[in-house]
DNA sequence: CGCGGCTTTGATGTTCATCAAGTAAAGTGG
DNA sequence: CCACTTTACTTGATGAACATCAAAGCCGCG
């Protein structure tokens, strides 16, 4: 995790989210007095669980993945962030320790705020706060919204949840590298690594994807689509 | 759903919970004009999913379970709300319509507050929105956690889950009346009526628990426990 | 009394994790 | 740069966990 000497400006951030857009000059001047930013390598953990709370993460670019870390070695992935996304959960504002980990899953450029300023803003300025709360509960709603939507499906839709997801919501596009192993596509899902590269295989049998390594091809869109809601 | 015609006058509402605390006089008041007290009977449907979002819903007395319907005729049960809790997610910030369904489990008496009114209250008093911002975070936290936990339970584990979460959270008392038919038990834990029956019989052969219809006692807290955790 | 809903038990088949074993790819040190 | 180790990927075989089907008992209700 690398510091970035000459961090943005946040006034003129181009990064700069509808959150933020109900600030005064002030109040940016404020963020960006308490903010930092960091470069963070492909792999490299962010937030080990049990940390103290202590800053804001805001995905500038990368990817990253919000994950449960349990005892018994069995990791669950919870969330895939992209830019411009708020990394992690409400936690934030009810806990004092982190409840989950962070890493990177592609190379990553961060901007950490500390979570006094942003509370202090929340108190100070009310469309701030509304503006908080909108962006938290959207996020919050999709990963339970997937959660609910994963539990009522098998491996083949499930699988193809996550294809569909890759190529609609992260890298719009129906061909991209896929930047996880087989192993966490598992775990985002709850399938074994195993039962991934079967379906992957079964579904490239079936002329639904092309697929070679980490490389990935949507030919049926529509077929995949099916199978993510119906199967 | 019957209105409460004398309803109670927030200032000195003994339920007034620590959210409410932040607000001063003219606030409360201004709760006041714009919430509903009403009653609804065991069973009885308080929200339908699709729904245009108007209120805010606190439980005052009795228990209320939130769900999600899909077409497929599949309940899932998302979570069972307590006295003292607001029902619901954070979608009401960020959606306009309610995205799940909510129903009384047990009779029950709920207050519901205009959206509009709370929106006002976030946006004007700091400490207030703050205030929101901890209450949602830690519902939502919570409904998220029992997901994963759950997630990597096999049935015996969730259903000595259910079982626990309901001695401990709900009832505080080993034994209790199940406020659920086994086939609602089985939507919250994603696991058949069949099977849900079957496992408590076997606790009961077990002599973990002892149970009669809907009446439960737990002989063996130490053991649920146990089984909730690594099972 | 008889009908429909909830509960219970048993039997059956499917889904899926796990084990085992082998191949490919990617670091590592000499 | 090549042997060496490790990590990721892949395929097949097996058994466990679980849903589903079927049938019967139970209870409240018109």
């Amino acid at each position: 995790m690398q510091k970035i000497q000459d961090s943005t400006n946040c006034a003129v951030c181009p990064l700069k989210s509808s959150l933020f857009k109900a600030l005064g000059a002030k109040e940016t001047a404020c963020v960006h007095r308490h903010k930092e930013e960091v470069l963070v390598q492909s792999g490299e953990q962010i937030v080990h669980r049990g940390q103290e709370i202590t800053h804001f993460f805001y995905l500038q670019t990368g990817l990253v993945k919000l994950y449960s870390e349990s005892e018994s070695h069995r990791e669950q992935i919870i969330s895939i962030s992209r830019p411009l996304d708020f990394i992690g959960l409400l936690t934030i504002f009810s806990d004092t320790h982190y409840q989950y980990s962070i890493s990177a899953v592609l190379e990553s450029r961060l901007c950490m705020i500390e979570v006094g300023c942003i509370e202090t803003l929340v108190a100070q300025n009310g469309s701030f706060a509304i503006e908080v709360l909108k962006n938290m509960s959207i996020m919050t709603d999709h990963i339970l919204k997937d959660s609910y939507n994963l539990r009522s499906l098998q491996m083949r839709g499930r699988i193809a949840y996550v294809l569909n997801f890759f190529a609609e919501d992260i890298f719009k596009s129906s061909g991209f590298e896929l930047p996880l192993s087989r192993k966490e596509f598992g775990q985002m899902i709850g399938v074994s690594t195993e039962n991934v590269i079967r379906i992957l295989s079964e579904f490239r049998r079936d002329g639904l994807i092309r697929i070679s390594g980490k490389s990935i091809d949507i030919l049926n869109h529509a077929a995949v689509r099916e199978i993510a809601i119906r199967g």
